[in-house]
RNA sequence: GGACGAAUAGCUCAGUUGGUUAGAGCGCCUCGUUUACACCGAGGAGGUCGGGGGUUCGAGCCCCUCUUCGUCCACCA
């Protein structure tokens, strides 16, 4: 049902109808107008565009409509484009980095679906080990309890039900952004699949020989109690104390040797001392001792080349248990081991009766103190060095000796070539350096953690035997037969070691080598967009992860199977979101808005249009409200244009129109002026433009394509210039099919950023029925454009186009001059045009209406080019030189001649410079003769326009005596 | 200590392989209730493209160097 049939209905009818007519400015309006006034009163379109209703109402549609789900078709392999959702912790709530994360792929999946592919966008959550964790266990100790009270399964319940109720919020969120996910493919890595896929992603790395247990030295977070990966320690500079210190030399007493330290707490945990082998001031040393000051014990001198000579006195203490470089050095010289630090950070008993029991920051001050009243500390100074911190609980994390399992990254080689040979881009590419550099210097990776949410570690030892030696182990999906005789381990695997599997496991994947319908149309997705920051920590690892765990076992990839195990094609960093001052929005600095405060005030259209748009390739961003209410006002700008058309057609309603074809047979294409052609030509660009973008990540241009023809071309000039014929009855249906083209094509280039409000006025313009979606139509190509402009009559002519561009910059001379003289509010201005050739004077002659409507004058007189201007009413009137012409304006008796004459000097000042530079150019013998024609020629035309201009306002200037 | 990025109008940024007089939005100034829009329209001011060298007929763009800011990586205690 159309605009047109439903138009003359009751408002009273369209209430009952709403369900089943499209939706419509004017349904709307009556609904609106009905719950504020009398539904007799005539219904009034609302000046601006009120977001809220429109979302809420589209949304809902869309999602009753099924419009978000996406059906493999294997016959159509072609059509396949698929994007994952990074997973938001499951407990997260939307803050402004999503709204950016999740706007490029909705518009990336909005346009594949305009183009007929099926497309995929799976939503989904992570279960965030230790996140999650930490919030319930803080419930519970607002009930004086601890998980220990609970016990391992009583806590899982509770952390269960937390998550059940406080968890994915965040995807509600995420629809009030217009997200058209799948959601009825929602995903969550503790999902019972999911949880066996990364069982068996276990089980598979294991028995192929990639996992091993090991005790090891590993990043210790005191806070959350578990081992961390390097990837999870975040380094910071912080200021602290070096002390300088002296231990006396066992064997030669009375003679010192000076080490320096920024953690004395550690000092009970030293077992020797350490210098370079070659560093010529100690070689004497070296297998002597030193007296360690407490507990008072001698520790040996050994040498390792791990010691730098230069720094401090090149004298190392050793701790094993407490540094990871010592540890290694401890390794080599077969040195005790001496953890005097309780797992939570304090000190234990080994530490000496002093320190035991103390918070390792407390026991730092009393060691330093002992060290003073023991006469070791020789001096103690400021310093500043870097300190890894646990990235989720924020404080220095302490290496540990500890019992963990470690993956060997598979497919290292494989994954290098995934980027280097163009299987995965990255964009921008410059990210590929960073990657390749963490590639290679891997590291293995510590994936156990010592908490109970999580996947448990899918390993039972037998009760009583070695659990380092594998024959002890049962590693498998299920436990062993006889279960009595075996315990499982107790830890859970790293968050990330679930998450690497995001392309794999929500598509259906269970094993190597198993596949399902959707695994096998999707994989490998389309392209993945997230921040660079987590590039180690779950891009690399995805790649890794594809390429091992795809398809049958094999261990070494051809072009081929790289192609077809990587995860994903593109991967699109986007910038952090930065508040104005460049700060890293945080909860603690108070800086990020509510995402759905946003909503509310600018529409989720404009906040998406906002944030896109001052989104720099790549770059931070950095955050400003101003930005996303020009998101807003954009949304309006288009609301009233569409507005306009409506009202336009008072008199001939608006007709459903499905096709370009249909508003094609309403142009007479004779009537059609230079305007119509330039802005149907700019429309065809504007099209072709904004596919390259899409197709290239290129949001910047989208978005300033999409403003520049809308904003400028269509309103600021086409629309303004179409209103006099739009009067006239002969010419108004052509206009009015004009504007119909360019709208129909605009909203459908402009859907995949504003999916609400484009949605909204293609169906109250009437451009598609109340049971199709703007989603599923796809915008013609320029090309196709144009030709079937041209096979309708209408063949775009670059004449035409040059025209309109002379007309617009003679419209801003002429109101520039009236500006100048004070006269830019009256309408009623007196023009005359020496026209400058016979082209001109057509031009102006045929298009006078318009002008005089433009610039807002009664009259523009047309005169010959070689008139006489001493005499009225030329002489003594303001006047510009445009590209029609001198143009006067005519004030007579009122002109200030002072303020001209000062004008026109000031403009043949700025000419003379041009003239003078353009003709140093050209008199330049080398560049006569090897720059390209054509620069030669816009340089030579340049300068006889700017001569000529130069001696139209000499010849004002005279005039003005 | 390495690597990468940034520096263009008061602010935030465009500027695709070097090529006519370097652009946009916001902000600022002047004017405007013209029958879509003041979340608007018209006009205007404002830039030695971070500094210094170099290549070239020609450099915001390429090369070298310096400065400032930012990010990532790294076992100097």
């Amino acid at each position: 049902m159309g605009v047109s049939t439903f138009r003359k209905e009751h408002p009273v009818r369209l209430l009952c109808l709403e369900k089943s007519i499209s939706w419509s400015l004017f349904s709307m309006l009556a609904t609106n107008a009905a719950s504020r006034q009398t539904i007799d009163t005539a219904p009034e379109i609302p000046k601006a565009y009120e977001p809220q209703a429109v979302e809420a109402r589209w949304y809902q549609r869309w999602l009753d409509a099924g419009c978000f789900r996406a059906q493999p078709d294997a016959a159509r392999p072609e059509r396949a484009h698929a994007i994952m959702m990074p997973p938001p912790n499951v407990t997260g709530v939307l803050h402004m980095g999503h709204l950016l994360n999740n706007t490029i792929p909705d518009i990336l999946t909005r346009r594949a679906r305009q183009e007929g592919k099926l497309a995929l966008w799976l939503p989904g959550t992570d279960h965030a080990g230790i996140a999650t964790q930490s919030r319930v266990e803080k419930e519970l100790r607002k009930i004086g309890k601890t998980r220990h009270d609970l016990g391992r399964e009583k806590f899982i319940e509770t952390a269960v039900q937390w998550r059940d109720k406080h968890g994915g919020i965040i995807l509600e969120q995420l629809k009030k952004l217009g997200a058209s996910c799948d959601w009825d493919r929602k995903a969550h890595t503790l999902d019972p699949d999911y949880s066996q896929a990364v069982l068996q992603a276990f089980v598979t790395l294991y028995h192929r020989g990639y996992i091993y247990r090991g005790k090891r030295m590993v990043n210790w977070c005191p806070v959350s109690l578990t081992g961390l990966s390097d990837e999870e320690v975040i380094m910071k500079p912080q200021r602290g104390l070096f002390y300088r210190m002296r231990y006396e030399i066992v064997e030669m007493p009375g003679q010192f040797l000076e080490i320096g330290t920024t953690r004395p707490e550690t000092i009970p945990g030293d077992t020797a001392v350490a210098v370079h082998p070659d560093d010529q001031r100690y070689t004497h040393l070296i297998g002597k001792h030193v007296w360690r000051p407490f507990p008072r014990t001698p520790i040996p001198i050994v040498a390792d080349t791990l010691v730098e000579r230069d720094f401090g006195s090149g004298v190392l203490k050793v701790t094993p248990a407490h540094d990871k470089a010592d540890f290694e050095i401890g390794q080599r010289h077969k040195l005790p081991v001496l953890d005097v630090m309780n797992p939570d950070g304090t000190m234990n008993d080994l530490a000496g009766p002093d320190l035991a029991g103390l918070d390792r920051f407390k026991a730092r001050a009393l060691a330093a103190q002992k060290l003073r009243t023991l006469g070791n500390l020789i001096k103690e100074e400021p310093y500043e060095n870097n300190v890894g911190f646990s990235e989720r609980a924020d404080v220095p994390i302490e290496p540990r000796l500890s019992e963990q399992w470690f993956i060997k990254y598979p497919k290292i080689d494989e994954a290098k070539r995934a980027l280097t040979s163009g299987h995965v881009r990255f964009h921008p590419e410059r990210w590929n350096k960073v990657y390749l550099h963490w590639l290679n210097n891997i590291q293995d990776w510590c994936i156990s953690r010592q908490l109970w949410w999580g996947h448990r570690i899918p390993v039972w030892y037998k009760k009583g035997a070695d659990r380092n030696d594998p024959a002890n182990r049962h590693v498998a999906l299920t436990p062993p037969p006889n279960p009595e005789n075996w315990e499982q381990d107790n830890d859970v695997l790293d968050t990330w070691a679930s998450s690497w599997l995001w392309c794999l496991a929500p598509l259906g994947w269970l094993s190597p080598g198993q596949t399902t319908p959707a695994l096998k149309y999707w994989y490998p997705t389309t392209a993945l967009v997230t921040g660079p920051d987590i590039i180690f920590l779950w891009v690399a690892r995805m790649i890794i992860a594809g390429l091992e765990f795809y398809g049958e076992e094999k261990t070494i990839l051809t072009d081929d199977d790289i192609r077809a195990r990587i995860p994903f094609h593109d991967v699109y960093f986007n910038g952090i979101i930065r508040d104005a001052q460049g700060r890293k929005m945080s909860k603690s600095l108070g800086n990020s808005p509510d995402p759905l405060d946003l909503f509310e005030k600018f529409g989720a259209d404009g906040v998406r249009l906002g944030l896109l748009s001052i989104a720099p390739k790549g770059q931070d961003i950095l955050f400003s409200e101003d930005r996303i209410a020009q998101g807003r006002n954009f949304c309006n700008k288009l609301w009233n244009a569409a507005r306009f058309r409506q009202m336009a057609a008072k008199d001939s309603p608006p007709q459903l129109a499905n096709s370009i074809g249909q508003i094609l047979a309403r142009i007479n294409p004779g009537i059609c002026d230079a305007d119509d052609h330039a802005i149907l030509a700019s429309l065809a660009t504007t099209t072709d433009t904004i596919s390259n973008a899409l197709a290239n990540f290129d949001f910047n241009t989208y978005t300033s394509a999409l403003y520049q023809f809308f904003w400028t071309d269509f309103c600021d000039w086409y629309v303004e210039a179409s209103k006099p014929r739009l009067q006239d009855a002969t010419t108004c249906p052509t206009l009015l099919a004009i504007h119909d083209l360019c709208l129909r094509q605009f909203l459908l280039l402009l859907h995949p950023v504003a999916p609400f409000i484009t949605e909204e006025l293609y169906h109250s313009l009437g451009y598609c029925s109340a049971d199709t979606y703007i989603q599923n139509i796809c915008p013609e190509s320029g090309h196709k454009l144009r030709a079937m402009l041209a096979s309708s009559g209408l063949q775009l002519n670059p004449d035409a186009i040059a025209q309109t561009t002379l007309l617009r910059e003679f419209t801003t001379a002429a109101r520039s001059l009236k500006a100048q003289q004070n006269q830019a509010a009256r309408k009623d201005a007196h023009l005359h045009l020496l026209a400058k050739d016979p082209a001109a004077h057509t031009l102006a002659e045929t298009n006078n209406g318009k002008l005089k409507k433009l610039i807002g004058a009664t009259s523009i007189e047309l005169h010959p080019a070689e008139t006489d201007t001493s005499t009225p009413p030329f002489n003594a009137n303001p006047a510009t030189p445009t590209p029609l012409g001198i143009l006067f304006l005519d004030i007579t008796g009122t002109v200030d001649t002072t303020a001209e004459k000062k004008r026109l000097t000031r403009e043949l000042e700025r000419l003379e410079k041009l003239i003078t530079t353009g003709q140093a150019k050209l008199s330049n013998e080398a560049f006569v003769s090897k720059a390209p024609p054509q620069i030669l020629k816009g340089a030579r035309q340049q300068l006889s326009e700017t001569q000529a201009k130069h001696t139209e306002i000499k010849r004002l200037l005279n005039a003005l005596g």
